[in-house]
DNA sequence: ACCTGAACACCGTTCAAGT
DNA sequence: ACCTGAACACCGTTCAAGT
């Protein structure tokens, strides 16, 4: 990559995050590229989607989230390290409002530029569900894709306005029934 | 309202109907206007907003549904009837993609056209939760608010299509969470 | 009263032309 | 190699002009 192409390419970044974060993963394209002082072409050569560009922004996230699974399962009780780390992702989402559902569209899709971040994180996830479920602290009966669906059912629900004020209450209510009673951790309990 | 008027409305929400079902909510205005054979004027002259357009399709919709919670309540023990009308609410905006964004948004928005339909289908969910609550069926720290989340959370899912394949499995979930222990049947005893 | 075409300010896609 | 303006086909909003 020449020497202008690389600076193009960082300086879009640092642009687009804060423009993201004002208006969600629905910010106009032509308008992240307007703040950038360069063509709209020039944004969709380096980010040829806005999955790409979001891929980009989120990479660090996603493998944050992935690496915390990781530490928790060492560092928690199974029932409790599964909790946290869902309540843990869900408050991440809201950084980025609305990229649960890109997240929800790229699992599936092969194509999709977050496809394969979205993948991992489920699988991190299920990692720490069956570990759970081996000292029967969850319930035996659900699946890593069940779980990454209760997580985005969770943060979508925190990106709506009238929804967010109960995200407390309705990750205890994921909560309680993904863990088998006995050790059932209130979403209060860290 | 003129005879004219009256058959143009007639007749565009005959064709919105199977527009909406067939490219979900976000369907074209335009589009709607062009197969109505008719200005895009016009139809945002008897509906001037998407909301409001919904509103007229979805109005019997929302009555069924609301009379439905009030007929449970006198035909089916309360736990069973809680559930059940959840899982029938969850059911039914599968028929009308991306309705539930816009009831989420309607619910704390006093201008929306599907403010007072929304507000209503919640009391009635409000009414069989407390039904349930009394009976000592159902969990007594959550209220219709809650409740109404919860819908929304598992119709969202139900719309994505990588997620709609665990939609029973995550209504069971949500169901067995909502329900005290003792009375909680699995989504599939009806 | 009701309808309509047209102007407007947006959007993302695409590409020929520049350096 | 990389950048860019412009043309394109869309979108919803608004309104003056028609019947």
């Amino acid at each position: 990559m020449r020497a202008d192409a690389v600076k193009n390419r960082a300086h879009l970044l640092a642009v687009a995050r804060p423009a993201v974060a004002a208006h969600g993963i629905d910010v106009s394209m032509r308008d992240v590229a307007r703040r950038a002082n360069v063509g709209l072409a020039t944004l969709l050569r380096h980010f040829p989607t806005r999955e790409a560009l979001l891929e980009a922004l989120l990479h660090e996230s996603f493998e944050a989230l992935t690496a915390r699974a990781k530490g928790l399962t060492t560092s928690r009780a199974s029932a409790e390290a599964l909790v946290t780390w869902v309540s843990e992702c869900v408050a991440w989402t809201t950084e980025y409002r609305g990229v649960t559902e890109l997240m929800a569209a790229a699992i599936d899709d092969t194509d999709s530029a977050l496809h394969t971040s979205c993948v991992t994180l489920r699988a991190a996830g299920a990692g720490l569900l069956t570990r759970a479920q081996e000292a029967k602290a969850a319930r035996p009966d659900i699946d890593g894709d069940d779980l990454f669906a209760l997580i985005a059912m969770l943060a979508w629900a925190g990106d709506q306005p009238a929804l967010a004020s109960r995200a407390n209450r309705l990750l205890d209510v994921v909560a309680r029934s993904l863990l088998t009673e006995r050790d059932a951790p209130t979403s209060r309990a860290t």
